[in-house]
DNA sequence: GTCCATGCAAACTGTTTGCACGCGC
DNA sequence: GCGCGTGCAAACAGTTTGCATGGAC
C-alpha cells in the first residue's frame, strides 16, 4: 500500500511515529473511497479497534492532509468531510433535498488555476469547486408541494 | 436601493415584515463590497444603532440568503463570510499564510455547471470556485524560514 | 390588537487543547 | 528509557434555539 509508506517515510523523516491509530484512518479514508465526517471516521475506527478517541482522529487527519494524504472538504453543511487524495482530482454537488453528492471532473480548473497563478503570482496548493442545488427527485417533490400550497 | 425593495416585496408576500435590522444587515453588507463574517456584520450594526443583537444577525443572515440577497461562503477557515449578491459572480482565492482574500473571475464555471446540470438533469443554484495557497510575499518568507531550518 | 421579530442566555455542534499516562522506536 | 502520541475531559468558536417582551402593520 504506497500512502502507508509514504506516511511512514514522512513521519520518520521528521521523528514522529505510526502508530496503529493512524494506519487505522489512513486505511479507513482509503478504503471507503468517499467523503467521511470525523465521526463517521471515528465510529468505523472503533470497530476495528475498540480504543480510538475523537481527539486523535481530528489529530490524525490535520497530519495527514499537512502530508497531503487527505484533502478535507466544506460541503455546505457545518461540519467537514474527508477524502484519500485520489490521482485525479475531483469535485462535489450536493443536493440541498435529500444531500446526495454526485462526483465530477472539470479540467478547466486547473486551467483557471493557472491563470490566476500567473496573474497574480500566488502558488495554488488546493483547488475546490462545490456547486449545490437539487437532483432530479427532489426537484420534483420541489415542484409538487409548491402546487400543494396554491 | 433595489435590493431593499425586493426585501421588502418578498416579506410582505410571505406575511413577515421589515424591520430596522434587517434593513442595517442588508445596508452594511450593500455598502461593504466584501465578505463579512456574522461577528463583523454584528459589531458594524451596533456602531449603527446600539441594540442590533448577533442572534437577530445570524437570523437576518439565514433570511437574506434564502431570498437570495446574500450569499454564504467559506473560505477555507472554520467560519462562514457572507456578501451580497452581485451582478457578476466571482471566486475566492485565500492566502494559507496570511489570510488575504484576492478574488477573481471564471466564466468557465458556468460552462462546467451548465454541463454538469444537462449530464446529471440536477438543477444548480449555487457555485462556488475556492482555491488556497500562498501569496508572493508567504512564498518569499516559507523559503527564507525553510533555509533557516537547514 | 395581532402575530412576527427581537434580545437574552442557554444549548448545541464541531473541533481543539492541557495533562498525565502509554507505547513506538 | 526517551519523548512523541494517546485518551479523557474540559475548553472553545461559531451558530442555533426557547422564551418572554417589543414593535411592524
Amino acid at each position: 500500500m504506497l500512502s502507508e509508506e509514504r506516511l511512514n517515510a514522512t513521519l520518520h523523516a521528521s521523528g514522529r511515529r505510526l502508530t496503529r491509530q493512524r494506519r487505522i484512518v489512513l486505511e479507513i479514508l482509503k478504503e471507503s473511497q468517499e467523503h467521511l465526517d470525523a465521526e463517521t471516521i471515528h465510529d468505523q475506527a472503533k470497530a476495528r479497534d475498540s480504543q480510538v478517541s475523537l481527539a486523535t482522529v481530528y489529530r490524525t487527519l490535520a497530519l495527514l492532509k499537512e502530508i497531503g494524504l487527505v484533502e478535507e472538504h466544506r460541503l455546505g453543511e457545518g461540519h467537514a468531510h474527508f477524502e484519500a487524495v485520489q490521482s485525479s482530482p475531483h469535485y462535489h454537488f450536493t443536493c440541498l433535498g435529500c444531500g446526495r453528492v454526485i462526483e465530477f471532473d472539470a479540467p478547466q480548473v486547473m486551467e483557471v488555476a493557472r491563470a490566476l497563478g500567473e496573474r497574480e503570482g500566488v502558488e495554488i496548493t488546493t483547488t475546490h469547486l462545490f456547486f449545490s442545488g437539487y437532483c432530479p427527485q427532489c426537484q420534483q417533490e420541489r415542484r409538487n408541494s409548491r402546487n400543494d400550497q396554491l
